[in-house]
DNA sequence: ACAAAAGTGTTTGGAATACACCCATGC
DNA sequence: GCATGGGTGTATTCCAAACACTTTTGT
């Protein structure tokens, strides 16, 4: 410990950012766990996460915890809840919240990033009991992941272009828990106009080689300014 | 100032609450502001909020702001966004972070609370510039709403029961800001199945007679279990 | 009588759904 | 040749949208 050199009338909250990095592995979706190599909960895996410093916004720090992990710079970050049970984590001698985000990453584009920490994807259905309150942050965070896909085409920033129509497909229904039917899906993917179609096929496996595609990010400003919501 | 009786390692930011709290006149959405007897911002109207105390969640914290304003205990009140903005408020020479919630409320059950400060409802077309970054606050919290109310029927909560099919019209076109054909809003409402309609009707004056409702909370939690959402 | 708002039902077009067969590839 | 998954179109159903007239009451 250092000397106590920050002095308030009166008891201030410890303020931390945590990050729920979601990716795609092609059938499920993952979350980027790091195991804490400190008390309290070491040995136990968490998100990743850190104090606000006194100088960065939220976001900031969100996008910090996020390139040390990634070493990604520009994922798609989101706030989606704060939390501030007395009890959650209590250190220093002061109670911590947390403001909890969610990123969304190409899974192929990370890098171990620099931390560390030992850093390692698991897929939602095998995330391990997590330290401090992260298993109520991953639920919290998976319930707004999916509410916020009903408004935005944020899928595609879990994807690495180009995508066939079945990683895509494929995505959405590992986000949302459901299946869908292949040709609805494809007709209802084309109409909103928001995926550009390549000259270009990919060779699978074992398989009739299949369409590329693209985001078009013109077009789908141009429908989110209508005011549009994807149904699925 | 009180003596410095808190210390620590590290600065620690300010943590507040504050509630945004809409209700409806029958006609527009209102917020109810307080006016600031206090530096910074004396004088100038902004949101109920305060300090979280140590032993309170924010929820109880947003809890109490709106209870002081208004005597209610229990409202509908959800966390929408976390504010922190290293500029947005200085004082204590700490940084100062908000929880923000926003309530909605009957504004015919609302008294004037025990606070001795002056409250005032305002619709939202002619709310005054606010301190702090309550501007941002609020346009942030109306985007919560209309986005919520995609998901939920938490209109309902805004209006005293029983209720004409029309003031429930007028409350969705408020907060959505459009307008609705008559026979299409009643249909797609009733269709719902959550709406009681009432043998009583209500006289209006100069006019026909309308047919009251209530909201029924044992089917629209039944619905809510199977995943539906409001279209409008 | 007339102005103001409430109640009510039908038609139409578009979207969502359900559904089955052929094709290309690797083994 | 067969197993695997990819591509494609149609028929039906349902829901959303558009639309107008009558009723009641107060002035």
């Amino acid at each position: 410990m250092g000397e106590l050199k920050y002095h308030y009338e009166y008891p201030h909250p410890c303020v931390t950012t945590d990050c729920v990095i979601f990716g795609f592995d092609g059938t499920r979706l993952n979350v980027l766990l790091i195991e804490r190599g400190v008390e309290p909960f070491k040995g136990q895996w968490a998100f990743p996460g850190g104090f606000l410093k006194m100088a960065e916004t939220a976001l900031e720090g969100a996008k910090r915890e996020l390139f040390e992990e990634t070493g990604l710079k520009d994922a798609y970050i989101q706030q989606f809840h704060t939390f501030t049970d007395p009890q959650r984590d209590i250190r220093d001698g002061a109670r911590v919240i947390t403001i909890a985000y969610y990123a969304l990453v190409k899974k192929s584009e990370v890098m171990g990033g620099d931390d560390a920490a030992k850093a390692q994807w698991f897929p939602l259905d095998k995330v391990p009991s997590l330290a401090f309150d992260h298993d109520k942050i991953l639920r919290e965070a998976t319930h707004a992941l999916r509410r916020q896909i009903h408004f935005e085409p944020i899928g595609f920033e879990l994807l690495p272009e180009p995508f066939t129509m079945t990683e895509l497909q494929r995505l959405y229904e590992a986000i949302l828990n459901v299946k869908f039917d292949r040709r609805n899906f494809c007709n209802k993917m084309l109409k909103l106009g928001i995926l550009n179609q390549l000259e270009e096929t990919r060779l699978m496996p074992n398989k009739k080689e299949a369409f590329l595609y693209t985001f078009n990010p013109e077009n789908y400003s141009e429908l989110k300014e209508k005011g549009f919501r994807l149904e699925f």
